[in-house]
DNA sequence: GCGACAG
DNA sequence: ATCTTGTCGC
């Protein structure tokens, strides 16, 4: 039997997923739902998450997915879980939720159901929200089904409704100079989809920011620049170093037994103000701190919905 | 044929 | 997403 990788799924199944996406996106609300949102210092705001979903090379289908809990203003990890699963969903550009979701959504709701006093009262997402083809990418999904406040956090932008990365949009991101500043992304259609941040003093790379659920556009991205260490957001990184260390002990790697130096962490400046920020940049010096819990078991998950094949 | 393509 | 040590810089 021949793959499917040459054209991925079939025509069929993407108008399924479009059908879908369209019947959650009437879901989303893109404001502000909470009260420590709209304070200038977010006070009120205890605990943000962070997800990730790594993959195992040589594998189209083994990957791990991750979800941690950091401490806010702190920026401490205090819950992590990492779980191997079975990708049934192949990667389109569009339909990245279908792929990913089903294993996010269940780590939240393990958490929901063994530790419900450690939910993340936000959710950062690696991808985009209403920046997207349709208005709904990963964030709002995941936003919709768990009915928690999600932040779209790109790396790239998705050149959808008009906007490139043309000299244009580049000339804009060299004129980005401090953490904290940014520019909308405007659409064709007339709509602000996001806005494109210098999360790092030492980061040229832009962050593309975009509503996920129930948070302002403004919220989110003073709240993504208040989780900066590094370019990359704390519970996105983390949740990334977790499910990518993850994998290798799965992989029965010899990985460091329980090395990891607890580098002094401070907590990032939320207003705008200099602090001497002086760390590398990207994706630095990787100092993962062993979550408490940390339960996990190799196998398969059974994907509702596996009709594209 | 060419370019785009979140993760 | 994944491949990645040493190395240049503050």
């Amino acid at each position: 039997m021949a793959l499917e990788a040459a054209g991925g799924p079939p025509e069929e199944t993407l108008s399924l997923w479009k059908r879908e996406q369209a019947r959650l996106k009437a879901h989303v609300v893109d404001r502000d739902t909470e009260a420590w949102q709209r304070d200038p210092a977010f006070s009120g705001l205890q605990r943000v998450g962070g997800v990730d979903v790594s993959f195992v090379k040589g594998d189209s289908v083994r990957a791990c997915a991750s979800l941690v809990v950091l401490s806010f203003p702190e920026l401490e990890v205090v819950y992590e879980e990492s779980r191997m699963v079975s990708l049934t969903a192949p990667y389109v550009s569009g339909f990245l939720a279908f792929r990913e979701v089903p294993f996010l959504l269940e780590l939240v709701q393990q958490l929901r159901e063994k530790e419900p006093g450690l939910m993340p009262q936000v959710l950062l997402v690696d991808g985009n929200g209403v920046l997207h083809h349709r208005g709904f990418g990963v964030a709002c999904h995941l936003g919709v089904l768990t009915d928690l406040p999600c932040v779209g956090v790109a790396k790239k932008l998705l050149q959808v409704d008009g906007l490139e990365n043309n000299a244009l949009h580049k000339e804009k991101i060299r004129l980005l100079q401090t953490r904290g500043d940014s520019f909308p992304l405007l659409g064709d259609s007339g709509t602000v989809l996001g806005m494109a941040l210098r999360s790092h003093d030492r980061s040229t790379r832009p962050l593309y920011i975009s509503v996920g659920h129930r948070m302002s556009l403004e919220a989110a991205v003073r709240l993504t620049c208040c989780c900066c260490r590094f370019r990359i957001p704390e519970p996105v990184r983390q949740a990334d170093i977790s499910s990518r260390e993850h994998i290798r002990k799965s992989l029965g790697l010899p990985g460091p037994p329980t090395l990891r130096s607890p580098k002094a962490q401070r907590p990032v400046a939320c207003p705008k103000r200099d602090s001497g920020e002086s760390s590398g940049e990207g994706q630095p010096p990787q100092d993962h701190s062993p979550g408490p819990r940390t339960a996990s078991r190799p196998g398969s998950q059974e994907q509702a919905g596996k009709d594209w094949q």
